[in-house]
DNA sequence: GGGGTGTTACTCGGATAGACGATGTCCGAGTTACGTGGG
DNA sequence: CCCACGTAACTCGGACATCGTCTATCCGAGTAACACCCC
């Protein structure tokens, strides 16, 4: 799992919570949580790709939401980040060499069944990711403390570009 | 996801259907299926490392399962070759920066809701790989195949040391 | 005063280096079986 | 004939290169706002 996933997930939580006519240059994005800035802004390019944000150049220019954070789900951030390739890659093995030989006609064209204990595994992970929204996160961290989505809609407009 | 995984588990597999008093050499897992002998070696050896299997130096040597495929599940496998580290990697960066100036004292105390997450999602894979057992897979090969044991265990005494 | 235009500064976007971990390979330590010699 | 010993071959186990991918950086294309000038 690459880190940029952590990275945006985090920047969509805080652009729920800023005004959505005043896009936020990656620039900020990156001073707020102390992260290189340029590499930041590649991870927001994909997260442009998917839809998940839109981008806006020039003055005045930065990200915002592409949509409500209600519609975008950890498996929407994570897909476009990390690449919609399974974790799991079957190489085929189970047929190379003198295995492919001993197998039966029946065997091979069943599919692997390594192959498919890892999918169902993997699938249940995509479930629980894809049934958890930034609006839900968002939703957690003003539960445990109320005042943060204010202060860090603050923050950004203080800190904004002059 | 390191392709090891799909090797051991497939050997894991073989074993199980291999004569518990016949060790197998590395180079003859490997040659059954067309992999590199030596790196196949170190694979196995991690698996030597969490008990699923047990090696043996010498003429004669080689590897057998270390207790019985039904107790061996496939996060057993993956543990041993990947590691126990998780795939999402929380650095922290919820408090980095100006980040964790805003953040409330409520909001540093409590843990990072991303983390939380994505903890349950990869939680929820670990669960389902610690269901599916050696023995599981080898029964569904079987079940697709009946005859497929047999040919794999014929294969292994023919090709055996001299 | 209003409108058009050139300039300027700002931001994204993709092309370009560097670092880390996975992949692949090699050789030495240890062990077992076998052959040999002696009792 | 039986036993002990030396020898030799075989296998694991970890140390050593190589490769690909992720991480990080830089510079150019595009754009919107601003200032200025002309009407």
């Amino acid at each position: 799992m690459r880190e940029g996933v952590e990275w945006a997930v985090h920047c969509c939580i805080d652009l729920s919570w800023v005004s959505p006519d005043r896009p936020v240059p990656a620039a900020r994005l990156a001073a707020f949580h102390d992260l290189p800035t340029a590499y930041l802004n590649k991870q927001l390019n994909a997260l442009g790709r998917a839809g998940i944000v839109s981008s806006r150049s020039g003055p005045r220019g930065g990200f915002r939401l592409g949509r409500k954070p209600q519609e975008i789900s950890l498996m929407d951030v994570v897909t476009a980040i990390d690449g919609a390739a399974q974790g799991f890659r079957c190489t085929g093995i189970r047929l190379d060499g003198p295995a492919g030989a001993v197998a039966g006609r029946a065997g091979r064209r069943t599919g692997c069944a390594v192959e498919r204990s890892f999918r169902e595994a993997e699938l249940d992970w995509r479930r629980r990711l894809a049934a958890r929204s930034v609006a839900d996160l968002a939703e957690a961290v003003r539960r445990a403390d109320p005042a943060a989505p204010g202060r860090v809609r603050r923050w950004f407009d203080q800190h904004g570009p002059a």
